[in-house]
DNA sequence: ACAGTTTCCCGTAAATGC
DNA sequence: TGCATTTACGGGAAACTG
């Protein structure tokens, strides 16, 4: 999620930004020279003083004059190197309700029209409201509350909205979060994967049911919020999943009973991906089923990989390579199949770092006089 | 190596630094109001004009009254928070033959004390030559400018030394170099490891041999110059070696004939470690003796780790954890014994991440369901 | 003391200048 | 165009501030 998508919803301090405005009625009349002049919180005096919402500086040329677009009838305005800064007043108490990720705050834009044979006529547009961050950490807070604002607010510019908040349904939450996956990858949530969310959210969930956005963004007892949770796994996803991801690969969200229900009857060495739910900054494991001879079908996971093991080795390098060892100190992979029954190197092959061969891993023969090392996990 | 050590010698645009100015002489009738002004490259024309030096603006608070130190009677003032920005102006023609790296400014003190019956007098000091760089990839070549200064010039403010410098003899460069990594760990350099980086630098030295300042600095034959690939050492060393180096069990600096020589009469399992050569940024690689039947004493070594592989594995657990694969499949580690015969754990045992216990490595067994992973190297 | 918030700055990538 | 140098900013940690 960059922290300024196509229009900066979210502004980071002192990191540059671009503000775009295009005007849609096509004048041709007016092509002569329209100045426009970008400014931050114009006339926005319930967010300052009231509430004690910080201020902010616009730095940069903060006026242009309008012209037309290639390709385009229309005119537009770009205002590139824009860069907020935070006004220090010793007088403002932060007494506020809000915290800075609930804070919502407007780019503004002005110009004047001078119409032939009449006055000039003030023409003021806003844009849609924008949340502003002083450090990336505070990133899923404010994606949250754009995300919240978008969902429940009609209103185009409502600054006070998270003073005074509407609760969401599961049935627009769920669209909401399926969507995040889907506008960062090829693919969004299944029924499956939602009805575990519902379940973590709310203990068995219909589309009607109501759901807090505290519930939905504030810290819950495991040390991070359902809101903090979801955005580790999307961030591992485009870091170091994406290609499984796309494919389907991953179910990642269930819970697991439905894991040891979905792998007992299939052949062992059936395994399946997984998302860690006590990991806050995303983690992933792989499940697979072992047929016991003493105490039928058993399913065991490795402890999740975070980013720091999936930085080092890219995680189908990990289901390649993983091993066991056996009591006679034997490695072996227990990883045959993905779950339903794919072959593990014709879901993956092509993921791995190293062409598959004949035999699974090969180094030894080689010319640089150094022998060559996989880093792999081993379970002992 | 930080930016700014004691002494700012190396400073980058933009971060922020402290100078400070004691008072040696110890005048108690001067307590009252002496008022310092600092400044940057004052007067220092023949650096501007002449040789197209950069020119910089010091941003921060430049006066100050000197004030008493703590449990001192020496006057002194600090000023903190000082920031350099490049002052850039169109005329500057870049024709000067210095990288800027190897551009010497100086911070400037004055102030001007009125004795009793006398006229002002105008008190003015300067520091230390200084190099400015804007990028924290200019440090090393940086800190090289500043090493080869200190080693050879005895003005103490000569800042054109790099239009006309003087070549450094293997002595004055030898010990200079010991001194880098005294300074940053508890170890210098032995005359083994002295002697094999004299081969590398001069194929065969005596102490009164001449290095010049491209042969020492300045971009190689492998792409990278000699004290770079010192600093990209000292720099693992620093982030991932330090207890290992400190203790003196890393050799590190010995070329292949010599490391064949000293192990190929030494128990099997016998193994030693070095830096490697070829590579640029800092690698450390183990070797081991192996007695073959047919052939007699062979040494093997793995590919050099980096960066990348020490920051996910603790070296001392690469150590613990190496696996070779045998033909039949069984993992087995060749490193028993630190050379010259000390007990592998013996050396490194305390630093291993997790206890040594009964058996070498163990996991399975534990609370969390989840089956724990180690990351080993493996050769296969 | 503390938690929310901002600042600081390394390290890498990208942009810029010559 | 290529190389030298600077700028940009993500990421993690320290510093700030009520």
């Amino acid at each position: 999620m960059p922290t300024h998508p196509q229009r900066p919803l979210i502004i980071k301090t002192g990191v540059q930004f671009t503000a775009k405005l295009r005007l849609l009625i096509v004048l041709p009349e007016f092509n002569c020279h329209l100045k426009v002049k970008v400014s931050f919180d114009k006339d926005v005096t319930e967010c300052r003083t009231v509430k004690g919402f910080r201020r902010f500086n616009l730095l940069g040329t903060n006026t242009k004059i309008m012209n037309m677009e290639d390709s385009n009838t229309s005119l537009s305005a770009e205002f590139r190197h824009l860069q907020l800064k935070e006004l220090k007043m010793s007088g403002r108490t932060n007494e506020g309700p809000l915290i800075v990720t609930e804070e919502l705050h407007c780019v503004c834009f002005e110009t004047q029209l001078s119409l032939p044979e009449h006055s000039m006529i003030d023409l003021e547009v806003t844009s849609l409201p924008i949340v502003v961050i002083s450090a990336l950490t505070q990133l899923p807070s404010a994606w949250a509350s754009v995300l919240w604002y978008n969902m429940l607010s009609h209103e185009p510019k409502n600054l006070s909205f998270f003073l005074n908040l509407p609760t969401a349904t599961w049935g627009q939450l769920s669209e909401v979060l399926s969507w995040q996956f889907s506008s960062i990858t090829k693919r969004g949530l299944n029924s499956d994967q939602l009805s575990m969310l519902a379940d973590k959210l709310m203990a068995g969930g219909n589309p009607d049911t109501q759901i807090l956005w505290t519930k939905f963004c504030k810290t819950g007892d495991k040390g991070f919020s359902f809101w903090h949770w979801i955005e580790g796994i999307l961030d591992i996803i485009k870091k170091h999943l994406l290609n499984l991801w796309n494919d389907g690969f991953i179910i990642g969200f269930l819970n697991k009973e439905r894991e040891k229900a979905m792998l007992k009857d299939k052949t062992q060495g059936t395994f399946l991906l997984r998302f860690s739910e006590s990991i806050r900054d995303g983690a992933i494991t792989f499940t697979w089923v072992e047929h016991t001879l003493l105490d039928g079908p058993k399913v065991h996971s490795v402890e999740p990989y975070t980013k720091k093991e999936l930085t080092a080795i890219p995680f189908p390098d990990m289901l390649r390579n993983y091993r066991v060892m056996t009591t006679d100190n034997v490695p072996f992979n227990p990883l045959l199949y993905l779950y339903p029954n794919i072959p593990k190197d014709q879901a993956f092959g092509r993921y791995y770092s190293k062409p598959v061969e004949g035999k699974p891993m090969d180094a030894k023969g080689h010319s640089s006089g150094y022998l060559e090392t996989l880093i792999i996990p081993v379970t002992v």
